[in-house]
DNA sequence: AGCCAGGCTAAAT
DNA sequence: ATTTAGCATGGC
């Protein structure tokens, strides 16, 4: 396998919790160790520790040794401030208390077409479920990337381009299921230019909403999950069973209202960031009991 | 063994 | 306009 030399960049950081971001579901290639994450950022291979004051990435490339590339930063979101996102949150219990169980988790922004697959695999399947299809996926279809010698090889995230390539069969393989023949139409549509993915940024967000609705495999909960997690658009709001369960027992218990209240309250009530908040919710309940969580 | 998993979709009320 | 099954697969 490919090796290269070992480049260390250092982010000062405050109000960062590395564990929560990597761990808490919304990005699947990260592999905690005992002192630290290894997982992949675009086409380079990266290890990543905290210390009280900053973030260490160690990877294989060609930036100086001084360098803080906005590759990395970018991804990371360590130039967000968080403490003014915090304070458009709303002031109520279950927003204190899951800010307190997680206070410095960040949103890291994806690439789009990374993103925007790993969650059409994401429907009914546990996080563990997720995360081991996309490894197989990049496995199989991807390409290898430099990694020190003594580690285990890794690939990059295959492109829409070698997945528009592929037969149903060859993904079925990947152990995707029914979503197979989602992701296969999907990419190809992309390849079609029928939506282009590199434009959604510029637009609005019910624009970018729109267009990712027309895929196959996306629907409103996917969509928002990569409005969020990979456009920046804090105010896109992913629904899921775990956040409509935590939505219903904090605010509205033993209240029978419909998902659609519940909706329309979500788009109101959590401000300008509330995906943001949103991560939070899930985040916290998840976490909350250790005999529940998955 | 049976149930459920960061849902979507088409069909049935 | 809202509710419901079916969809592959694997972990518990």
């Amino acid at each position: 396998m490919m090796s290269g030399v070992t480049q260390r960049i250092v982010i000062p950081v405050r109000d960062y919790d590395l564990a929560a971001t990597l761990a808490s579901g919304q990005a699947f290639r990260w592999r905690e160790h005992a002192s630290g994450w290894e997982g992949i950022i675009g086409q380079r291979w990266v290890w990543l520790t905290q210390t009280d004051e900053n973030l260490v990435a160690e990877t294989v490339g060609l930036d100086g040794p001084h360098a803080n590339p906005c590759w990395l930063s970018h991804y990371l979101q360590s130039e967000t401030d968080l403490e003014s996102v915090l304070r458009t949150f709303p002031d109520d219990e279950p927003m204190r208390a899951a800010v307190r169980a997680c206070r410095g988790l960040r949103l890291l922004h994806q690439e789009p077409w990374e993103c925007l697959t790993s969650f059409i695999l994401s429907s009914t399947k546990q996080i563990v479920q997720i995360q081991q299809i996309v490894a197989l996926l990049c496995q199989r279809l991807g390409e290898p990337v430099a990694a020190p010698a003594h580690r285990e090889p890794w690939f990059s995230f295959p492109t829409s381009t070698r997945i528009a390539r592929c037969t149903e069969a060859e993904l079925r393989d990947c152990k995707m299921g029914f979503r197979a023949p989602n992701l296969l139409r999907a990419a190809r549509m992309i390849e079609a230019g029928e939506v282009d993915l590199a434009r959604l940024g510029n637009l609005s967000v019910d624009e970018a909403r729109t267009e990712l609705l027309r895929l196959p495999g996306v629907g409103r909960k996917i969509a928002n999950c990569v409005l969020l997690f990979a456009y920046g658009f804090q105010q896109a709001f992913p629904v899921d069973v775990w956040v409509m369960k935590a939505l219903r027992e904090l605010y509205f218990p033993r209240r029978r209202v419909s998902d659609k209240h519940i909706a329309r309250f979500t788009a109101t009530h959590f401000g300008p960031n509330a995906g943001y908040a949103q991560q939070y919710l899930f985040h916290y309940v998840r976490t909350k009991r250790p005999k529940t969580r998955k």
